[in-house]
DNA sequence: ATGACGGATCTAATCCGA
């Protein structure tokens, strides 16, 4: 069977449903995760997402800021959500759900921004987010039997190809090396695959993200791999496909995030 | 070229994103 997962950071996931219709009919993916939805528990659009077969959800939410959610077409289970460094910020969800026979575990996030300078005295949001992926390092690719999945909005860029100038943004909150040092040891801690660079290897540039504040985002094309999937290494063997949907950014309304897609064959 | 934008919020100006 063929499986296909998206992640997408919505920013505001009652203001774009619309663009979400539209992602379904081109792609009809079996899960979506969402970071940015923006909105409480009680605000998600469950109707409208049962309307396009996405029947079973997994929402994470508080007012204005944050939240993620998981929407799909089969059942999710064993819900939950983990607050990191404790703060009360909605920014993980954690599923599971069948294919091919096996149950599948799959962590949505959304890793804090950071603010702006990479200084943990002065910016005590720098501080937070790399208290923040200090603890991912606990999270484990394969739980048993049960191999898992990280998705989502981890907003640190680690190549040199994921960011449009390596040396330009070397002190810039999201490519600096102890944020970058601070993703591959999760990586390495819970033998993580990047599926994104397994299907597009570096040198080629791949962005996922383009700051709303350009004029025109492809003029200079300054984007960052902010968004990413990872996988177990039995998850990894099954990946066929990898789709940047960069064509999004270029939807009306839009998100400055583009879907990243995610095809597996069970 | 760290912003020229854009979203949410106690609808007006403020906080936040990265």
């Amino acid at each position: 069977m063929t499986f296909k997962l998206i992640t997408w950071n919505i920013n505001s996931v009652r203001l774009r449903m619309p663009l979400i219709e539209k992602l379904i009919e081109m792609r009809d993916p079996d899960i979506i995760c969402f970071q940015e939805i923006k909105c409480q528990n009680d605000q998600f659009p469950y109707k409208a997402f049962e309307n396009l077969g996405y029947k079973y959800h997994a929402v994470h939410g508080q007012k204005g800021y944050h939240g993620v959610a998981t929407v799909s077409k089969t059942p999710l289970t064993q819900i939950h959500s983990t607050d990191y460094v404790k703060m009360g910020d909605t920014r993980h969800i954690s599923t599971c759900f069948e294919a091919g026979g096996k149950t599948i575990n799959i962590h949505n996030f959304y890793v804090p921004a950071g603010g702006d300078e990479p200084n943990i005295e002065k910016n005590p949001k720098f501080d937070h987010k790399l208290k923040f992926i200090e603890e991912m390092k606990l999270l484990n690719a394969n739980e048993g039997d049960t191999p898992a999945i990280i998705v989502g909005d981890l907003n640190i860029a680690p190549l040199e190809e994921d960011v449009w100038s390596h040396k330009q943004l070397l002190k810039v909150v999201s490519h600096t090396p102890i944020e970058v040092e601070g993703l591959n040891a999760i990586m390495d801690a819970g033998d993580w695959k990047d599926l994104i660079r397994q299907h597009i290897p570096t040198p080629e540039k791949v962005f996922t993200w383009w700051s709303y504040r350009s004029k025109d985002w492809k003029v200079n094309n300054r984007g960052r791999r902010l968004d990413h999937i990872w996988g177990a290494a039995e998850l990894a063997e099954k990946l066929t496909d990898i789709e940047i949907l960069t064509q999004a950014r270029d939807w009306e309304k839009c998100s400055d995030h583009v879907p990243v897609i995610a095809t597996f064959q069970f």
